[in-house]
Parts: structure tokens; C-alpha cells; sequence
DNA sequence: TATCGCTTGTACCTATCGGTACAATCTTTT
DNA sequence: AAAAGATTGTACCGATAGGTACAAGCGATA
């Protein structure tokens, strides 16, 4: 059972982990920073990541890429309701995301050179992003050039609604914005479908 | 004249000051990447910015809103064809963003807590942008609720096609979604014009 | 309860951080 | 050309960065 112990307490930092690199960025976030943050002194911190801050990053990413395969991707990528799926997915997307007051990692690392080392991940983590919501809008019979265009436009509109929605201080301009592509996206299932 | 000079020799140095903090954020840029990005060292760099980091950002920021007034905000402000105003806005931005590759340093100041300091300016930044964009629309005719909802969706989208262009290193990527906002903000002039 | 191995806090390392001091240079003015 | 001022590179500062070493602490097995 030691083998899932370590297991366990290195998942278990990962929330913590994830918040400090969200709030901070990469750079920002400091091994002191990462360490009131999990409650972990650095001892434990490199016991569980002896690669340091970009293990760290790097089990951050995993855990996200997983959430996000099981809440979000899958749902799409195996979609019987082509409409709820896509509004189950703004939903969820809206609550994750705290309205864009709570920032997207993998994005921003794509943003600066400190990025650089996940960029495989991050650009993993959209490919898959679109490639789901594309399959999603055609099962729901809307055409495939269409469906690849509006799901690209979805997955950029929502990292720019974070975008705009930190800078303004403003989630209403995120609502508005995420409704907007939500509507979009269910209109094309309705004219085709 | 000697006080001229002071002013050239610092304005000179902010476009290689504004491209460091683009490619490396603000706390990711380091005085060292600093002075080697302008070719001046440490002791030029305090003698034109003695508030060290922060003046070099405050007066980049200030550089590029500047930049922005004159060759975005004004244009759409003080607008009599609106169509091609956009038109133009567009074109402008997609060649400063360099079709997604160059990342916006306000939007990305905005993500972290190193750029809480900047946050007024940020918010300025965007709030003109949009507030600009919508009073084109209505000299377009376009409804103002529509007008102010069309304009927050193309900035915060551009901020989106950056993010997401940068993520998959895919210029296309920037220029379709770009072009789907052009499209959609002169489909409504058209409508109601 | 003695032992074994994982876990943890503390002390410590070197490199580099942002920033300062200042003498040596240029420029400019006269 | 000489004085005055602006500009610059270099040396240096304390603080903190990320990372390592390691002895004490801990829970499980026997």
C-alpha cells in the first residue's frame, strides 16, 4: 500500500499546485510560493516531484488534461444529445473557469518563452479541445467545414472571454460571451439537424 | 536640447523593452534580458527608468497605447465609412499581432498577479477598444445593444485567436477566426446600413 | 518492541535576482 | 579648450531564487 500512498499525497497537492501556477504563472510561482500553497515544506515537495517546479507544471497539466478529458472531452467525443452535450459543455466550462475569473493554465502557458517546455501538452490539450467539439457539431448533422469552424471559434472564444473578462474585472462580459458561442453553436445544430 | 535627447534615447529603447516583456512576461523578463534586448546596460536602463521593472512596463504600456489611439481608437472613434474602418482595424491588428504569433502584452498582464499593478491600464486598454468599435457600429446603424455586444465579441475574440494560434503554432488558426469577426461585424452593418 | 523504509523539516549551497554607487567617459555650452 | 552636465560600464549589495543533503520522525511489518 506505500506505492499508493505516495501516490495519493502527490495527487492530493496537486488542486493546491494548480491554483499557485494559475494565480502566479510559472515564473511567478515560487518554491516558497508552492510550498504555503500545498502545506508541504520543500522536503516533501521534492520528494513527491524531484524534477522540481517543471514536474510539477508537468503533473499540474496531467491532472487538468484529465479532468478535462473526462468532463469535458469525452462527453463530446461520445455524444448521443448533440445539443445538451454542447450545453452541458459551456456549463461545465463556465463553473471551471469561475466566469473567467479563474485563468486558464494550459493557455496561458502557450502565451510566454517559460511555456516553451509544456508546449506538446498545451497544444495537445486544444487539438483535442477542437477535434471534440468538431465531432460533437456533426453528429449533430451541422456540415464538416462548418463544424470545424465553429468549434475552433467556441475554443478561442472562451480563452479570449478569460481574457477579457481578468482585464475588465468583469464575469458579466464573460457570460455574455460564452452565451453568445453557446447560441451559435445550437443554432447550427437546429438549421441542420 | 538636452532634455529632447533623454526623451529620444528612452522612446528608442521601448520597442526592444516592449518585445522582451512580450516574449517573456513581465516577471520572466529579467534586467539582464533586458538590458541585452535594448543593447544598453544596467546603468543606462535605471538612468531613463530609475523606477527599475515597473517604470520600463509602465512606459511600454503607455508606448503601446499610443500606438493603439493613433492607429486603432481614433480611426473607429472619428469614423465616416465604418465598413472600412473595420476593415482596416482588422487588417492592422492581424499584421501588429503578427497573425497570432505576438502575444499582447496588456491581455497577458492581465492573467497574472505580477500585473495587478498595471490592472488600471489594462482595463483602459479594452474598455476603449470595445467602447470605440461600438460607436463605429452605431455610426454603421447598427443597434446599440447589438452594436456593444458585437464589438465585446471581436476584441475578446482576437484576444481568443492570439491564445489559441500561439497554443497550436498555427497562423491559419488566427487568421480564420479573425476573419469569421470581420465578417460577422460587417454582415451587421450591412443589415441595418 | 525493534526494525525498516518512506516522509519531512531544517540547514545549507550556488546562481542570479532587482537595484545602487560611482568613477570614467562623452556632449554640450560657453 | 575648459567647465558643467548627461550618459555609461563596472563593481558591488542584500535578498531570494531553485535545488541538495541529511538527520530526525513516522507508521507499517514482523
Amino acid at each position: 500500500m506505500s506505492s499508493k500512498r505516495v501516490l495519493t499525497d502527490r495527487a492530493s497537492a496537486l488542486p493546491a499546485l494548480a491554483e499557485a501556477f494559475r494565480e502566479h504563472g510559472f515564473e511567478g510561482a515560487t518554491l516558497a510560493t508552492l510550498s504555503k500553497a500545498t502545506g508541504l515544506g520543500k522536503g516533501s515537495l521534492y520528494n513527491f516531484f524531484p524534477g522540481g517546479k517543471e514536474e510539477m507544471m508537468d503533473a499540474v497539466l496531467e491532472n487538468i488534461d484529465g479532468w478535462f478529458a473526462n468532463a469535458i472531452f469525452s462527453p463530446l467525443e461520445q455524444v448521443l444529445d448533440p445539443a445538451a452535450a454542447i450545453t452541458g459543455m459551456f456549463d461545465d466550462v463556465t463553473a471551471y473557469f469561475r466566469s473567467g475569473q479563474r485563468v486558464c493554465v494550459v493557455g496561458c502557458l502557450g502565451l510566454n518563452s517559460a511555456g516553451e517546455a509544456f508546449a506538446a501538452k498545451v497544444k495537445g490539450y486544444f487539438a483535442r479541445w477542437i477535434s471534440a467539439l468538431t465531432h460533437c457539431l456533426e453528429v449533430g448533422k451541422v456540415p464538416p467545414a462548418l463544424a470545424a469552424d465553429l468549434a475552433e471559434e467556441a475554443v478561442s472564444g472562451i480563452q479570449g472571454a478569460i481574457v477579457l473578462a481578468r482585464a475588465l474585472g468583469a464575469e458579466a462580459s464573460f457570460q455574455r460571451i460564452v452565451q453568445r458561442l453557446r447560441s451559435s453553436l445550437l443554432d447550427a445544430i437546429v438549421r441542420y439537424g
